[in-house]
DNA sequence: CTGTTAGCGCCTTCAA
DNA sequence: TTGAAGGCGCTAACAG
């Protein structure tokens, strides 16, 4: 925009006011030590003539810009919009902005978005890992200058950066263990990429609680895909066409149970008597589905709250080294009748 | 933070090569001629040495900061996650940054929100307004200045402020006159916020239809509400206590008539029997409850991408007026057995 | 093709 | 309590 009309100044401000431009900029913000007259004229001055901070000259100065950037895979899938729900609600309390983008689960666009934030001079990060993402040198520039760099949900351990997610492991072996006493023997696992602690802990939570009633597992009954709805109707298409199927499935998210299940009820399957279900997230389709879907209910909005407050909580109080100091936020095995064989 | 270490500028550069600052700038970016073997220098030093280009000192300079702002109600819906996810590609593939703020459905904090706007310098913003919002003096502050606002799908009519939306008073009118095609002689509406267009045009759809049908509308048959699922579950209840039922329900969205359905089948109601139902949004629940719900689709995907485009190439252009020209997105009735009367 | 110069608007010593 | 002065890092004339 080029005649964009010249925004008022604390010059003009002070021109006004027969006053220094530097009294204005303190008057303007409660600094110790301004004469509450003068302070009063400033803001009264500022608002009649329509003043607006120019926050790309004041975070030039003071090398801060007040910025939180967060780099998640995608923006539309349940869980993450309430996690950038909760983020944004703190964040704009705290007097900051949000910068955001999506890696689209493709580390190369992840490495991109790391170097547009740095550039952006974000005061902080708020990452959630892209599927295929195999090491995090690109985020070493943020931490060598100490710009605090927080995970979230998929994370990854790091001396320096502190990490917020769920007991994986503990809910998926729970919700196995409960598939188990309700009396399944063959139980399939259809879990997501080995690269993310999310999905390897959830597929390991499974085979502890398989080994701990001595059931072998067999690798038959383990479907690694993307967790996509697509894939979910495939791996109905794949159990259909086995020689023994599973009496249970347990699916590392919501999405990709409700799309298997659908097909599966489509072709006659009986669920939960014949195949039980359970999957992860809670997602609102869960007590949609017919039979309701049992599943592990974390809360998005609460792991955004809380990432966006460790994260402010370091920077508002100025610390150079952030210690590594994870939380572990709860989870819940909540049982519907997916996996409820009656009998 | 205060130890940060000072980062490499261009000064450091040119230093180290012997050459003015202002040549380093140029060869940056390919400005039209510069030597090319200088600029390969001045790119070789600039990695090696870990050059971040300051966007702060860029865009006091330029007076440009490459910034989009967006403001809607909520972040955590699944409409409007598939739109931030469609802005978030355009706007990122055209180099841009996303400031995103909600409004929660308050008209104060949108004001409050557009003012942090404002002083962040965005170069222009998408908005979606709140639930209450009756008027929009705070975008006035931008208009003056040049600053293309541009609404999507809560839109405010404004000579200068392009809207992009759909029709949805031709989907409510195309989805009640199917409802009463179906056999419905008493239909419900339950709709929005009367300060919307969008809840507006959808009560007015549905007028229109009954109209060219003969059929009297009747307050009793009215629910205006916020479309939330608990609002859909006390519908449900209100319908219950009815002394004539409706034989037919348009929701104005699937979120709260999905929940109303709910409630209605647990108490043995039949649908579409009893009472045939229609929503709209075409949500991902609403082909996972059973009977699947017929409604209105549009891509949210879709609209956050155009509303982006448009931005985006006024911004390019450098259009100083930015003219109004608004997009009429497509929409679609989707019939499922929701609504399919049998008989 | 490159260097010189002069700010963008703000904040922050330092001195008064 | 206030003012003067300098500079954050970059870019855009202008001149060479």
């Amino acid at each position: 925009m080029s005649d964009r009309q010249k925004e008022v100044t604390i010059y003009d401000i002070a021109q006004k006011l027969n006053i220094s431009a530097a009294t204005v900029s303190r008057g303007l913000k409660d600094h110790p030590g301004t004469n509450k007259e003068t302070k009063k004229k400033i803001l009264a001055a500022a608002s009649e003539m329509g003043y607006h901070s120019n926050s790309f000259a004041s975070s030039l100065r003071t090398k801060r810009g007040n910025i939180i950037g967060v780099i998640v895979p995608r923006l539309n899938s349940n869980f993450m919009s309430d996690v950038i729900a909760g983020i944004e609600k703190v964040v704009n309390e705290s007097g900051y902005n949000l910068f955001i983008s999506q890696s689209l689960e493709e580390m190369e666009k992840e490495v991109s978005n790391a170097k547009a934030m740095y550039n952006n001079r974000v005061d902080g990060l708020l990452v959630s890992l892209a599927y295929n993402t195999n090491n995090i040198n690109h985020f070493e520039a943020f931490i060598k200058r100490n710009i605090p760099v927080i995970f979230f949900d998929r994370v990854h351990e790091h001396q320096q950066c502190p990490s917020i997610f769920i007991d994986n492991y503990k809910a998926a072996y729970n919700i196995t263990n409960h598939l188990i006493e309700q009396g399944c023997k063959r139980i399939m696992h259809i879990g997501g990429s080995q690269l993310r602690n999310v999905y390897i802990d959830r597929f390991n939570g499974y085979k502890r609680a398989l080994e701990d009633h001595k059931i072998p597992f067999e690798d038959e009954l383990l479907i690694i895909n993307d967790l996509s709805a697509q894939s979910g109707a495939r791996a109905a298409q794949q159990i259909l066409e086995m020689k023994t199927q599973p009496d249970g499935v347990f699916v590392a998210n919501d999405l990709c149970a409700i799309s298997c299940m659908q097909l599966l009820k489509k072709q006659g399957i009986r669920i939960p008597e014949d195949i039980a279900f359970a999957g992860f997230n809670n997602d609102p389709t869960s007590c949609v589905i017919e039979p309701n879907l049992t599943t592990i209910d974390y809360r998005g909005y609460e792991m955004g709250e809380v990432a966006a407050k460790v994260l402010i909580g370091h920077l508002d109080n100025n610390n150079d080294l952030i210690q590594t100091h994870s939380l572990i936020l709860r989870s819940e095995l909540i049982v519907r009748d997916s996996s409820r064989k009656k009998e």
